[in-house]
DNA sequence: TAATTTATGTCAGTCCATGACAGATGACAA
DNA sequence: TTGTCATCTGTCATGGACTGACATAAATTA
């Protein structure tokens, strides 16, 4: 790597945390751009070259998540269950996580507690999995043997999964900012989801005429 | 009603539909706040004494959405099964929503053409929704004689459900724009959703520990 | 009509974000 | 080493979203 990358490499990673240490002291909407530029003796300008937007610097991080969730889905075995594969997709996923944080705990917990302490952040850190749950659904669609675009139910599917993992994030907000507990309550949401899905529903036998086969088995 | 409040009224209506039509003119991030303020005649700076941003008036109908969600879940009667009760609260509303609909069909289509062609609108449309999952999942806790600040089951139920909600709007995007096509999907969304899920799941028989009721009868 | 309340316009200013241009700096070949 | 080239950076100018302060105009009320 030459002079110029490591360079840059450093003053991105300048610019976040200097950003997050002034987004912990005075709050996220407090801090100007110009300010986080000024902590790095970089030009306002600069900044944006960097980032799009003030924004984009504080879920920087979410990019790299997507990656691993959909990268550990795609790595599950195709014989097992779709529904097992999603839900230990997320395991590992927080597992690695957790793994990640422990080298680097200080980062992790200022995250959190810049996202967590901004509602308008925590939303956006959300619907930008919107893309990634995109990326599931045809995965998923894939194991389950139907077509995404005609079949919703891989898409419920992902959508179950997905509002799980907020539920067991929304439960650590608050509360002890302990990565422990973050972790023991995602993985306890996602039993319960788990637990409260039909068994089977997932394993969908393609009906000859694309129709849902659950239909036959449906009271009434 | 007074003149006063007549005429605030007016201007309201005026920006709305002003800023609409822009919308769906220029698209929404091209026209500019000044832009809405000159096609009503009316100082920039009025405009924000209306609202509190661009954004807030382009999804200024979710608050009255909202609004209608909960009070039908609250007008359910105190017997139904609570996943029945809240599902139930959300066929009314699309249908609510289709009447209304069909009573101002064109400012209808002009709002749905509008957040649907722009993610991050879209995207905070849902968002906006946490605040009225948290009161959903209050009423629904007390339907199911649980503590929401303890149990998660609560609120896992009602997130599954809005992302059927969630799932039906995206399988209606870019489609036909009808209404019909709209509230179809969602119904089907719905009903795939509560086949999904285990029944009884919901029916809640408080342990003595408050430790989940389920968890005996789930498998190993 | 007079007094009070409240909506609106004007003005000035902050912050976020972007395009354009010029100068500095690292990369690389001769 | 030197000169060329690509690229990073700073400066400047600009525009759009908002906000506070103050004055004015309009409606409400007595």
């Amino acid at each position: 790597m030459g002079l110029r990358e490591r360079k840059k490499h450093q003053t991105r990673l300048a610019l976040t945390d200097a950003a997050f240490d002034l987004f912990l002291a005075q709050g996220y909407e407090a801090t100007t751009v110009d300010q986080i530029a000024a902590a790095v003796d970089v030009s306002p300008r600069t900044f944006f070259r960097y980032f799009g937007s003030k924004e984009d610097l504080a879920l920087d991080f979410t990019v790299e998540y997507n990656e691993l969730i959909t990268a550990a889905l795609a790595a599950r075995p195709d014989d097992e269950p779709p529904l097992a594969a999603l839900v230990q997709s997320f395991r590992e996923f927080i597992h690695t996580m957790e793994r990640t944080a422990e080298e680097d705990t200080e980062r992790f917990l200022k995250h959190r507690q810049v996202i967590d302490g901004n509602p308008a952040l925590l939303a956006t850190s959300f619907a930008r999995m919107s893309e990634t749950e995109k990326l599931l659904t045809v995965e998923m669609a894939r194991r389950q043997g139907t077509d995404p675009a005609t079949d919703p139910r891989p898409r419920l599917l992902v959508g179950f999964i997905t509002s799980a993992i907020r539920v067991g994030f929304e439960c650590s907000v608050g509360g002890a900012a302990h990565l422990a507990t973050l972790v023991a309550n995602v993985d306890r949401a996602l039993t319960l989801a788990e637990r409260a899905l039909r068994p089977g529903w997932d394993q969908l036998s393609l009906g000859s005429s694309g129709q849902v086969a659950t239909k036959a088995s449906s009271p009434g």
